[in-house]
DNA sequence: TGATTTGTTCTCCCCTGGTTCTCTATTCTA
DNA sequence: TAGAATAGAGAACCAGGGGAGAACAAATCA
């Protein structure tokens, strides 16, 4: 259902100051906040929210004017699918949520990715490995990076920029390094730590 | 189920003087504290707070208001220590706690340590990971344990169980497995997890 | 055991605050 | 430009929240 005007800005104001409030505000209190004088007006607009499902419905209950309960912050970061040297990421269509310490986290957004193939296994990353990577645009020299190539590939590698060109070197003994032009290579993230699962 | 608005400014006076008693206070003691001249009306409130799971249940017993223990779920699961090869573990003094995706826990207990030394790199175990260890005495030939070596030392290894002997398998290179008696190998463990942060 | 606390129940009452209604002003739209 | 939609004011209504106090019962104390 469309919200009017005053009805979103009503609803904006709830949303902004609902910590504001140590209990759910009075009909009247709200109507002090913005600059209404009737309560009756007031009503009309909650009553409209109610119908929209922005706020719960408070039968006559003091002190009833709650918000519906968002999508509750969704503990965790999201795991958004594989990556395997030489394809593009493979995306789980339904996002799930993994707990991870706060001590792999950095002070970016982070994602997970499941780790395809034995490309890095000499840096123990190994076939089935979740790295948390942290979302940049940018690596230093030594990084193991999350970067697409030639905008369709996406791998993991360790990233050694030099003027002119970029290697991404795997660890892998049995595999070489590759050599790219800067703008065949964008850093999507960088590995900032990593889980395993045994069994 | 919802407080109203003197339900908790009751109940978070109950909270903040808890430790003022030096036993729980009764209904008139409390009535004095919050200006309420009926005994009655406080009881109500009680009461409301009672049911909301909030104060015990206080059966007629004189003198028993007494808040519920808020068990506040400690979240995660402890990091007690390191764990080296050839030494004990080595336990922090205070167990700190570490949030770990769920998928990397089993149905027992379990608990973090950090790896020390590199006995274990080629099962892609480097040295500053922390793995996360299933409490149990038993383990499957193969898998790799947390074992107390002649009650002294604590090693994190593959195990082979023979008849009449235990054989412990580094993976390293330049390591060599050890043999030993089974009263002599302790499993305190199993793998279950890896966490590894980099930077 | 009798007196006193103290928890419980109940009834009465007032005020706050949600609801409904009517009336009016303004803005938008066909 | 007329009618609809949007907004607000204010009155009236009444249920819920909160308190007072009496009466009672169980627990505790002297």
């Amino acid at each position: 259902m469309q919200l009017t005007k005053r009805q979103a800005e009503i609803y904006h104001y709830l949303l902004d100051n609902a910590d504001h409030f140590d209990h759910p505000p009075s009909h009247d209190e709200l109507c002090q906040a913005l600059g209404l004088r009737s309560r009756g007006s007031l009503h009309k607009h909650i009553q409209a929210l109610v119908e929209a499902g922005l706020v719960e419905p408070m039968d006559r209950t003091h002190r009833g004017i709650r918000l519906v309960e968002q999508a509750e912050p969704e503990a965790g970061i999201p795991f958004l699918g594989s990556i395997a040297a030489g394809r593009p990421i493979e995306a789980v269509t339904q996002p799930e949520f993994m707990q991870v310490p706060e001590e792999l986290l950095g002070t970016r957004p982070c994602y997970v990715l499941q780790v395809r193939g034995d490309s890095m296994i000499d840096a123990g990353i190994l076939d089935g490995d979740y790295v948390v990577i942290e979302q940049r645009d940018s690596a230093r020299n030594g990084d193991i990076v999350v970067a697409l190539v030639n905008n369709e590939e996406a791998t993991l590698k360790r990233i050694e920029q030099q003027p002119g060109r970029v290697i991404l070197h795997p660890a892998n003994a049995s595999m070489t390094a590759m050599n790219y032009t800067p703008d065949a290579v964008v850093i999507q993230g960088v590995l900032r730590g990593l889980l395993r699962s045994y069994y």
